[in-house]
DNA sequence: GGTAAATTTCACAAAATTTTCACATCTTTC
DNA sequence: GAAAGATGTGAAAATTTTGTGAAATTTACC
């Protein structure tokens, strides 16, 4: 397993890179965007750790640069405060993404999480999260059950994905209705379990990873 | 912001609690392990900085023995070569790594960097506490008996998770039912002994934990 | 504007939890 | 060691919470 670290910051490439070894990758480092795409032309990396703001060419830019030739996995890192950057960067094929400062125990348990999820899944689809049989198509706001697309309505793709970059979190009725819709809504809280009924008739099977919690609302577990 | 420093040189934790609370921070002082896990266990440090050679117990054990009980993060010294050491200190789950020599001013780096990671992986990560085989997934709300998790009820979590809270402090009836009832509770006492009885059979053998203490209420007491 | 789709509200059913209560068991006190 | 008081416990009753279908309302799209 080769990576590539891009970072315009030789420490953190150097601490990253020690970990990476210890953990038995085979690390190269790149000082900027330019010479991350460059690179990434000439190798093939199993997985890119990229911080999102670098000299000469940024991070979403590197990306998006890299992604035109090839498929590799790519881990962004990111400084906190820059949360709409996420959701933006999975529409660019990002696999996922780290908050600066990170523990390299925790990048580390990504980067497994990653290369073992792209493992298995097609080499020519975009960024996917997968539960067993179902599977969130983030770029395509699509979700398949057993391969079969499940016809979802806005609300119910809306609930799952922030159940989903949520998972294992216990969620109340009212932090969803802040969070998923809005904070100006004032409606009635059960409307999201008409929400999650609806949800769950969509995931068939899988609704059983969304779980009630008594007294409490919701969460996602897989 | 309290720190425990742990290290055999005096000189040492001398430098390093003059710049620690040149930054800001309170600081304690630990000789060895030992007095380390004695001081860890008594008191909520919010992060440890310790040495790993030490005489009567070395670094890691005392990570180990003191993270059976908390979960504070631990950022590990060690002399320079002493690289097989690393290896295992990442799995005991230390946060952090410095190389001695260190510049004080690289640790308190390191220190401001753990502790915002702690922090803002609260919410993210699970936030659990552990008393031997019971884990107590906060972010899940979750209650793990040796592994298995338990079926609690809403009131069975929140009394727990109060008295845990207040470990080790004896609390009333009337005292918990103003806690975790609500001020506007008006029924029977021995509603709590109800509650106590299920959640002690939730906690399978860790029933142990919860504390009789007659003429009084109960406890928690790992 | 009109129609279909999506969202929200609402009422009732179903399920789970909480509370009460009666009695058993254990402790303390005299 | 008996009585009084406190806690443990099982089961039924009362209450709360959630699931769900359907109607009402809003929104999106021709």
């Amino acid at each position: 397993m080769k990576l590539l670290i891009v970072d315009d910051e030789a420490n953190i490439r150097r601490v990253v890179r020690e970990y990476a070894e210890f953990e038995g990758y085979t690390a190269e480092e790149a000082g900027d965007g330019m010479e991350a795409v460059a690179m990434a032309r000439e190798n093939d990396y199993d997985l890119i750790i990229m911080d999102i703001m670098m000299p000469r060419l940024d991070g979403f830019s590197a990306c998006k640069e890299i992604r035109k030739t090839k498929d590799t996995p790519i881990i962004m890192l990111s400084a906190r405060g820059e949360e709409y950057d996420k959701l933006f960067g999975f529409e660019l094929g990002i696999d996922d993404y780290v908050v600066k400062p990170f523990s390299p125990k925790e990048l580390m348990a990504r980067v497994k999480a990653v290369s073992a999820r792209k493992q298995q899944s097609q080499p020519q689809m975009q960024q996917r999260l997968r539960f067993e049989g179902l599977e969130i198509d983030m770029a395509g706001r699509e979700v398949y059950v057993d391969g079969a697309k499940a016809n979802m309505t806005p609300k119910e793709y809306d609930l799952l994905f922030y159940l989903v970059r949520n998972q294992n979190l216990a969620m109340t009725r009212d932090k969803l209705l802040e969070e998923v819709w809005g904070y100006d809504f004032f409606g009635d809280d059960r409307t999201v379990d008409t929400h999650i009924k609806m949800l769950r008739n969509s995931l068939g099977e899988y609704r059983k990873f969304i779980v009630t919690l008594r007294g409490m609302g919701y969460k996602f577990e897989a």
